[in-house]
DNA sequence: ACCTGAACACCGTTCAAGT
DNA sequence: ACCTGAACACCGTTCAAGT
């Protein structure tokens, strides 16, 4: 990729670039915005001690390692999601879309940090209460908690393996840019057939979101709405 | 991690190690073979050179680069994926049945291959074949092509998704293996609640499997069955 | 307590050289 | 054509030293 004309991450009234005091906090963040800006490969301890006029190694008195730094970035993405969960309507159906919506648009604000969501636990106390507010206004819902887990780990998975299949970081650097054009060869008719008319990613996201609501519905529940 | 008793990865009738020709094939399966015993920590160039008694350098020869060497391993992963799809019930909820739980078996045996087949798009003959005769296959059922393919790629995502949560490789190093207990230390009453009872993976696969299908039931489809 | 500089044990890959 | 050896430009991290 090219050097990508690197501004400062903060400058003060005359233009000059500022350093605040070195905490983990001002750490991860610099390092999701040099994330968010170069991609992966544009974040390693040495290039974000450069970017911040640090030694890399003063790092390692905020973190123990860089896959704390990796868990500090997805926490700083996941404080962006702001589910609504005691909106005007309070419906289960409202309250595990408009999860899975908020999640899709923070992973797709920040394609680079999707590989991360997608593979490392996230045990902050941001994701912990979220989760466990939305278990509680979906209680009143009539299902029972195993299957509220069990609905909002599929929205997860789902939303995280779409996001991964439209914008995700290949792993172990970029792809031959290959056989794109092998499916509409013609070897694949099929295929051929259905791809035609492009992809629309955020429409097929909002189909199967709307499939996997219509299949929770048939689960059983108590008496509620 | 421990230096794990390394075994050669193949031997003749004396138990001396051997050493087939060097092809994309042979590289490929062997890369394959280390990922699946040591993780991606485990495959380096040079280690795979060491294991296979080889310059590193010799790989180039065969393969542009890392990345090529990842997609040789998807490709030779893929390969285990053997949907039945014309088996004794073609109906299109069993087709899409076991492409799923075909993937999800897949997946689960090479876990560190994961993270790899979620991110890099995989465009061998292998996988475009498969994916064309499912949908011929699913032609019959009277679902428009584009709603066939949303089904199949929706089926994609949410199983690789749920196969990450469930064994994928961190990326960036091992999680600090903190917080686990938080979950249970009453700060969430509603999520330790729904968490009682474990997590059964498996079932859980299923379940959201029969939603998803169900969801995909309600959806236009012509004459067919 | 916080930051630095040198050093260690790795990486993927290029390139000239050998056969 | 296929493989080798040395070299380049990187990594994350340890450790002793400075303030």
């Amino acid at each position: 990729m090219p050097p990508a004309a690197k501004r400062p991450l903060a400058t003060d009234a005359t233009g000059r670039p500022v350093r605040p005091a070195l905490t983990r906090e001002y750490i991860v963040r610099a390092a999701l915005a040099i994330l968010d800006r170069d991609g992966p490969a544009g974040l390693s301890m040495r290039k974000l001690g450069a970017e911040l006029g640090v030694n890399p190694m003063a790092f390692y008195h905020h973190l123990p390692n860089k896959g704390a730094l990796f868990d500090g970035v997805i926490e700083a993405a996941y404080a962006e999601l702001d589910v609504d969960i005691d909106g005007p309507d309070g419906g289960w159906r409202n309250i595990l879309a408009a999860f899975a919506r908020g999640l899709y648009d923070v992973l797709r604000r920040h394609p680079h940090v999707v590989p991360l969501v997608a593979t490392r636990p996230a045990y902050s106390p941001a994701v912990l209460g979220v989760a466990d507010r939305a278990l509680g206004a979906l209680g009143r819902s009539g299902f029972a908690d195993r299957d509220l887990l069990v609905m909002v780990n599929a929205l997860r998975s789902f939303t995280i393996g779409h996001v991964l299949a439209e914008t995700g970081d290949p792993a172990g650097g970029p792809v031959p840019a290959a056989a794109d054009a092998a499916v509409l060869l013609g070897d694949y008719p099929n295929l051929a057939r259905a791809i035609t008319g492009g992809h629309r990613p955020q429409e097929q996201f909002e189909q199967v979101l709307a499939a996997l609501l219509d299949g929770f519905d048939r689960w059983p529940r108590r008496a509620g709405t």
